[in-house]
DNA sequence: AATACAAATGCGAGAGATTCTCAAAAACAC
DNA sequence: GTGTTTTTGAGAATCTCTCGCATTTGTATT
């Protein structure tokens, strides 16, 4: 048994974003940590509620985008409608959405980060995000 | 005299995306063409209004994901907020956004393309289309 | 140029995602 | 415990975008 998170890390994020420890709060983090896909609002409401009915959809909201302007939840839009999230303290990696499926493969090249900050030094900029989707079809 | 694009020009990109010339799909493929930024619909609508008041704002919508449905058009979500759009007839090219003052700058790197195929082929997949974005701030 | 038919338009209603308002409830510092 | 501040739930409001429908317009054909 115990896939389960530990209750203290959730707490300890919701401290970490300089927020009340709630027991809303400690749900919708544990959803994300349990999340192995990249749900949205929507989905982390339904799969919150399941483990306490009480939690609203204001409050999912609001939480959600509390812990994503403290960086440590972050907020996904690949197709124009309803945003998703995920924890950022998983690592960093980008995404190749299959776009017959929907099936979300996640990557990273040292390589690509590389050239894109020689790409944003070259303007003046340093990089405090980036977002790389690759849009694709299986071969064959 | 004369940064006014040819309506010609506005017309063949109407034909070429399957559609019957209308003064209001005229108007708008010129906004788009005189564009040096990337409006989203209600500004492409300010603006077609200036040239033509009774264009409507479902015209502006229609207009804007038909062309976009042909590939005529892109269509960017750089925030979570509104879509803001761009003539595909220019050369592909990805975004810097200075996070700051929302300038855009655009770049390409052909070395990014490559990896980017690279990866795409090692999970045995190609790519249909791609979003590569960085949130800079100004150095100093 | 008149006709006919499909396609496009404007308007307002509607849908979906997200944010706001506000009174009541819960967290935390003392 | 008490008091202050934050958070919550519920629903209204907002923002972006789409839809339904009666009317108008484009275009191919006489």
């Amino acid at each position: 048994m115990s896939d389960l998170p530990d209750i203290t890390i959730c707490d300890d994020l919701i401290r970490e974003a300089g927020l009340r420890i709630t027991r809303q709060r400690q749900t919708i983090v544990r959803i994300l940590i349990e999340a192995d896909d990249h749900p949205d609002a929507d989905q982390v409401l339904t799969r919150a509620r399941a483990l306490d009915a009480s939690i609203s959809q204001a409050t999912t909201y609001r939480t959600l985008s509390a812990l994503s302007e403290k960086g440590l939840v972050r907020t996904h839009t690949f197709d124009s409608s309803a945003a998703r999230f995920e924890l950022a303290a998983r690592p960093h990696h980008d995404h190749l959405i299959d776009v017959e499926t929907g099936r979300i493969v996640e990557f990273v090249s040292a390589e690509i980060e590389r050239l894109q900050k020689e790409i944003a030094a070259a303007h003046g900029y340093v990089i405090i995000a980036h977002r790389l989707e690759l849009f694709c079809r299986k071969v064959g």
